[in-house]
DNA sequence: ACTAAGCGGAGATATGTCCTCCATTTTGTT
DNA sequence: AACAAAATGGAGGACATATCTCCGCTTAGT
């Protein structure tokens, strides 16, 4: 276990705060590709920075990843509230239901963290998630208040729908990164209380070659 | 890489022959709880062996892979055969569907073999799988045809849905092994062309304690 | 021009897997 | 019961990979 850097009194120096914004950029890409496993060294490569920078400007790579990381939560956070905001209960609890898919979707770190706590999560975390459970549970009641969401339902299921529908992402990313939301309309149709017909799909499957591809 | 021992010629001494079977059976439970990925090490101390014993019996983790998943495929064949004889076509299906969930949630290495591909397939395998494909391409066309199923699914769709499945095992196999079948539900309820109700969970959510053990 | 801050990255440390080797034990045969 | 062939166990060497420190050198800032 490294020690903390001493809180600072004085600002970086102009070099040192360049080369931290870059380590930051680094690893904002490499934990939404590779999730938040990839070795320090590598972010480090990946920033032009030599290792020891890393070492020196984070304690370790928790704290990296809350300062990478908090931002994306709070989008989540802002998605159910904007939500909220949507007069329809159903199209609003469609809304955050799809922007959150495609959040994690697009950012493996985040699906880690938030939905399956590959490592110690910082209290920072936490703190976010407790925030904005509030108002996805009011997202859900209402949608089921209005009849539309099936009422058998509860909010922890939703979570574990994302887990899956993660799933898919987490083995077709390098062949068909917008394949998930053939399946999150698929989830849809199956929490909706009742239905007519199938809602078309938004996107086409893939295809044998590509399916095979992906299984690697 | 290893050379694979030679084909025998005699049969194994009665010593070595008993150790195999201890080998497999180690292996077998090592692989469902485990994954594929398991040390041979591991293998050899579950089993009461030395490392030693397990190469020379195997090759290498691929062929012990074979010999110990290759009927775990073959039921899933199975439950595919009885299914086509399912006078219902909608039944039939389903029967298949969830019987294909039930074996990936209680063998993870069944899973990582036949969803993931976690390590180099043997051609056993492919032939296998090639072997059952037909059956399931026709429980999906004739639950299709009769206009229960929806008809914009492939079947390259089926294994990813599987996929979806597997993950909730995945993360919460510890607390609660059987909660497939609550999500299980809800996918067909999205896969069927039209529907008035939900069609009640087989299972119950998990508590927020257990969610949270659950993710670690 | 001088000093404090910062830098890079080689390498020490730790962990973990794979697989071999051989002195010893067990089996099966005569 | 004696013997040869077969089989055993598990210590340990080879290899891989990640973490984190250290220090001679560079750079920013006054």
């Amino acid at each position: 276990m490294s020690t903390s850097p001493a809180p600072r009194t004085r600002p970086l120096r102009a070099d040192a705060e360049r080369n931290r914004q870059r380590l930051i950029a680094a690893a904002q890409e490499l934990f939404a590709t590779r999730g938040i496993d990839v070795t320090l060294d590598d972010v480090a490569r990946h920033a032009g920075v030599g290792v020891g920078t890393v070492y020196r400007r984070f304690a370790n790579r928790d704290e990296l990843i809350e300062v990478v990381l908090v931002g994306a939560v709070r989008r989540l956070a802002d998605h159910a509230e904007k939500a909220l905001a949507n007069p329809d209960p159903w199209d609003g609890f469609e809304e955050f239901f799809v922007a959150a898919t495609r959040d994690f979707a697009e950012n493996r770190g985040l699906r880690e963290l938030v939905l399956e706590r590959h490592r110690g999560t910082a209290d920072a975390f936490v703190d976010v998630r407790n925030g904005f459970q509030p108002a996805t549970t009011t997202l859900i009641g209402r949608a089921q208040e209005a009849g539309e969401l099936r009422d058998d339902l509860e909010p922890v299921d939703f979570p574990l729908i994302q887990l899956m529908l993660g799933a898919v992402t987490h083995h077709t990313r390098d062949v068909a990164p917008e394949l998930w939301q053939r399946y999150v309309t698929l989830m849809l149709d199956g929490l909706r209380t009742r239905r007519d017909a199938p809602t078309p799909f938004a996107a086409p499957a893939i295809t044998d070659a590509q399916f095979d591809r992906a299984l690697t």
